[in-house]
DNA sequence: CACAGATAATTGCATAGTGCAAGTACTATG
DNA sequence: CATAGTACTTGCACTATGCAATTATCTGTG
């Protein structure tokens, strides 16, 4: 985690490196939230998050939920399927424009919502409760950015990190 | 992200959920370096996990790979696997205790570590460029204690989870 | 020493998830 | 009114994952 990196850098220690510091943490944290949506109602990761946004965004067509969860139209257009199998949620198209289907929360897709994000607040809580509330207003803080330097890497892909770090 | 959440709280916003967003820069930063090693080399995500802890700590067994890079140990088998395949390991058995290989990374996969890892600091440094010196503090000793934290909750289960909840 | 019971790692196979080409249904535009 | 473009959706091939069963090996006990 050592901000004077060289062009190549083989001193990288896996258990350093910020980037897999925060998947394991992601990764560690999501695999009980995972087991309890996927044994109770049958639900997908991509599922689950479109849940979630239709909870809070209601009538949202499949590329505004594929944008708010990071989905690509694919995932997003099969996930929103398994959740009007399952019942919690439903389509439909809109009037002025057909090709759009609103999407929206079902009174039972809600109920399911409450039970999930109970389970997603007690982990929350957990993890918060490990930091000091100057600690929480840093990564609050800090999160933002990364999420927006992350976005900017992604969408830049590999070539052009290796142009700015070989040209800095 | 706030402290106060009750037992069943439906105001969880997929959006500012901690683990999401650790997820999030996780995955977008992931994305690029995937690619990147999958198109050079033919690595899987396991692949350049393993191969990035062979890199610094030699002649490992399958089982210390698999508990320094959070894998199981049927993918840690078919990663090894997939290094040896590639020229990047080679698997020797253990002369005290056969039933242990000890694996160890080949010159050509040092090389190929060399050129993902440079990959891999640049985007660290990248993210780390976001971020003040105080920052960076607080997120390294912040995320030790998020670490163990969500170790903590993935082997307890929902079930545990939803019992200190409802039984603060 | 034999041999039941662990342990480390691997393999097979069924199922689930992903990526992409192609399709449908619709709208906008010259 | 053909053409192009948009918003999904579906089918299919491929990949990954989870788990039972297997192999090979070692250890403790009578």
């Amino acid at each position: 985690m050592k901000q004077t990196a060289r062009a190549a850098d083989d001193g990288l220690k896996l258990s350093a490196w910020l980037p897999y510091r925060l998947f394991l943490v992601a990764a560690q944290v999501a695999r009980p939230l995972e087991s309890f949506y996927g044994e109770t109602f049958g639900l997908s990761q991509a599922g689950w998050r479109i849940l979630a946004v239709i909870a809070e965004r209601d009538a949202a067509n499949a590329s505004e939920i594929g944008r708010a969860c990071a989905l690509d139209p694919f995932a997003t257009s099969r996930g929103i399927g398994q959740l009007t199998e399952l019942g919690f949620a439903v389509r439909r198209a809109s009037k002025s424009d057909r090709r759009f289907a609103a999407v929206s929360i079902t009174r039972s897709g809600r109920t399911a919502f409450s039970r999930i994000a109970a389970l997603g607040s007690a982990i929350e809580t957990r993890l918060l409760a490990r930091l000091s509330e100057s600690e929480r207003t840093t990564l609050d803080s800090a999160l933002t950015r990364l999420e927006g330097e992350s976005a900017r890497i992604d969408t830049g892909g590999w070539r052009a990190l290796l142009e700015d770090a070989g040209a800095p």
